[in-house]
DNA sequence: CTTATTGCAAATAGTTTGCAGGATA
DNA sequence: TATCCTGCAAACTATTTGCAATAAG
């Protein structure tokens, strides 16, 4: 990433590289929250808005892509975790899924609706299986 | 509405009785700012955080909903107006659906996942159909 | 030396909350 | 009268921005 960064003619700074580095090192999602309190135990002084600035940049740059899930972005590896948010409407919980695992539903979607979803971006609410199986249906809420 | 809320121990208030006229005459999807200000225009003075929690009572008991679009809340009336917000993240163009339209997305989400996704809750972001035909692909952005 | 980058503080948007006074049942 | 409701102001969360000082190239 940092290289990537100097190709593009972007000034490399203390406090950038070690929020690159803090991000290349977290799998899984990150929210800039997260990023600006792992950073600042290393580097103290890293203000927030640059750590907004930076993903920002990182994802211009194509290395980083977010996504919505409960009121806040979350960013990780671009082409890597790529998950969707399932939010169960009853019980609350929160679980990822690979794109992978969602089957022939993104197409079904489009021939359906001429639309090409990104599953990924924003959370899906709905029922999981635990209290589908409890009798509840999409709907009914605690 | 207003004899639901009674008969559920609720006061009536001028502002909630002008709250709920404004929502019951409203057709689609309004903000909570959308109801105040109309509000305010026949009854000065109304606060929106009357509004919020009037909202938030209706749904309470059962006879609003609300989805969220582009980090606001959008309330319509439960059972109608049932539609999944599709974002283009190429033109920002944003289209309302049925959720009839669907087809079995639903049933194949659930098959392939287990989770019976409610897609009127969230936006879902994605490539339209005009965007799509122009060679575009889901994840390119402008 | 030129200009990107940073920190800071303030602004923003949307929503929530504590509290004291006012209205409803 | 007993509470429920309301208005108001302040708090809140997540994010953005203007600006002057600083530092990279």
């Amino acid at each position: 990433m940092l290289e990537l960064l100097r190709q593009r003619g972007h000034r490399m700074t203390e406090q950038r590289r070690a929020i690159v580095l803090e991000i290349m090192s977290a799998r899984g999602h990150i929210t800039p929250a997260e990023v600006a309190a792992r950073v600042q135990q290393k580097e103290p002084g890293v203000n927030t808005s640059t750590v907004y600035r930076t993903v920002e940049l990182l994802e211009e740059v194509g290395v980083l892509t977010h996504a919505h899930v409960h009121g806040g972005s979350r960013y990780h590896h671009a082409g890597e975790h790529d998950h969707v948010h399932l939010v169960c409407s009853n019980c609350g919980t929160a679980r990822s899924l690979p794109v992978e695992n969602l089957g022939g539903v993104r197409e079904d979607f489009v021939s359906a609706t001429g639309f090409d979803p990104d599953f990924t971006h924003y959370a899906v609410l709905g029922v999981c299986e635990e209290c589908g199986s409890q009798g509840l249906k999409d709907g009914s809420k605690p």
